[in-house]
DNA sequence: CAACGGCCCCTAACACCGTTAGGGGCTATC
DNA sequence: GATAGCCCCTAACGGTGTTAGGGGCCGTTG
């Protein structure tokens, strides 16, 4: 009957056949598989099991498709608990989001300078905002602040997950090309690079872990310090 | 006749061959006209006055292009004058940073992700870490927060330079596609998004100077923060 | 002088890519 | 039974990055 049409109105009802939700759950396997520059409508659709021009049907675009597949790598999204100061929610937010990223080859490419809010990253914004305005921040400051943590865990991502050098690519592991970072840095003409040469450890030091973190509290420090005591 | 050749507006510098140089000039020319979408290996040739395949001649990839590229882009970095605070200075950095990002197009997705360190880009990290540590940094704060700033503009610059919304992209200003935005987030449900409805306004402000200044004096508090009185 | 070897560009081709046009079979409704 | 809409198909267009192999030019060398 006519009600059971999975037309637009209700996009996300799940679906036997052949939905943009298989398309995208599709993608995603490919994403994992092949990284972002490895995936083509071809390959989509042979995954679906299908010829490249029929996703044409369902998606207006590749780049219809990667906005779905933009909200799908924040789909399952865990909100942190909603206890503790607001400090550290606000961390918790800034690592759930890069461990997310993390999680998924590539997602960092993927999103980057993509303003496609989906169901999903809205309801992250929504929750995010409704702690920090809960918070004592002021309306503009809340919509900066989230802003800000977003600008930032994506640039590190982006950073931290595109390989560190030619040679990372091919087979050697982060730490040995850190390392070998670290040797070019310290091998520079001392003269016009002492700086450089100098802190070619610290530039080259392979614990994201910490590196992100650092980041983490100087924004939470400068944010604290807008609220009144 | 090969040297002197009236070959259209092919080649730049006159009397010298074909360099890595050139291909880099030819490869930002159509960078500015055709965006990054638009940069194909044969394109660059054609800029040149050659065919596609004699630039692997001078260049192993398309990659190792747009890593000279990415060098290029900060080639004509002005450093902000050695006078006032540590502060001011850190802050005028994050400024110009961003400014040369937006004066290019597609500037921040050329560099985005590309640690690919070329000789401008090393004179710039070099002096900024010099001052860093004058301020009386840890050579591994200094490190880590000038790995810090150019997380936040590269991530910031990449959203801002993206098109905000499909509509963009044909034709509409930022200050149309803002208040678009604004639109839909102010008309979402208000009961499930209750913060999107009543942020609306701050969400989607299309002033992107404050915007930025706000997350850079975030930073900037929160490095303060480090140093003794 | 002639031969060599490097530099630098060429043509041709391969294996892809995103996207569109147009056609046809299936199914549910009138 | 006819009709309409959904959904997939084949075929093709105009691109893409990249490689193989060939051939002039030119300075050096025997």
């Amino acid at each position: 009957m006519a009600e059971t049409t999975p037309d637009a109105a209700a996009s996300d009802t799940p679906g036997q056949a052949l939905t943009r939700q298989a398309l995208t759950a599709a993608a995603l396997r490919i994403l994992e598989r092949d990284g972002l520059a490895g995936l083509s409508m071809r390959k989509v659709a042979a995954e679906v099991g299908v010829k490249a021009a029929s996703l044409y049907w369902h998606v207006r675009n590749k780049e219809e498709l990667l906005d779905l597949l933009s909200d799908a790598l924040v789909a399952d999204a865990e909100l942190p608990p909603r206890e503790g100061s607001w400090r550290d929610q606000f961390l918790e937010y800034g690592r759930r989001h890069r461990a997310l990223l993390l999680a998924r080859r590539d997602a960092a490419k993927v999103v980057a300078g993509r303003l496609a809010p989906g169901p999903h990253i809205l309801a992250v914004l929504e929750d995010q905002l409704d702690r920090l305005r809960a918070a004592g921040f002021s309306d503009a400051d809340a919509a900066m602040a989230s802003y800000l943590l977003s600008a930032y865990v994506q640039g590190f991502v982006l950073q931290e997950q595109s390989p560190l050098s030619a040679a990372e690519a091919a087979g050697a592991t982060r730490g040995e090309a850190a390392r070998a970072a670290g040797e070019t840095f310290r091998t520079l003409p001392a003269e016009t690079y002492p700086n450089l040469v100098a802190l070619a450890d610290d530039l080259t030091d392979p614990d994201m872990e910490t590196r992100f973190e650092f980041g983490l509290q100087r924004l939470a420090d400068g944010l604290a310090a807008l609220l009144p005591a």
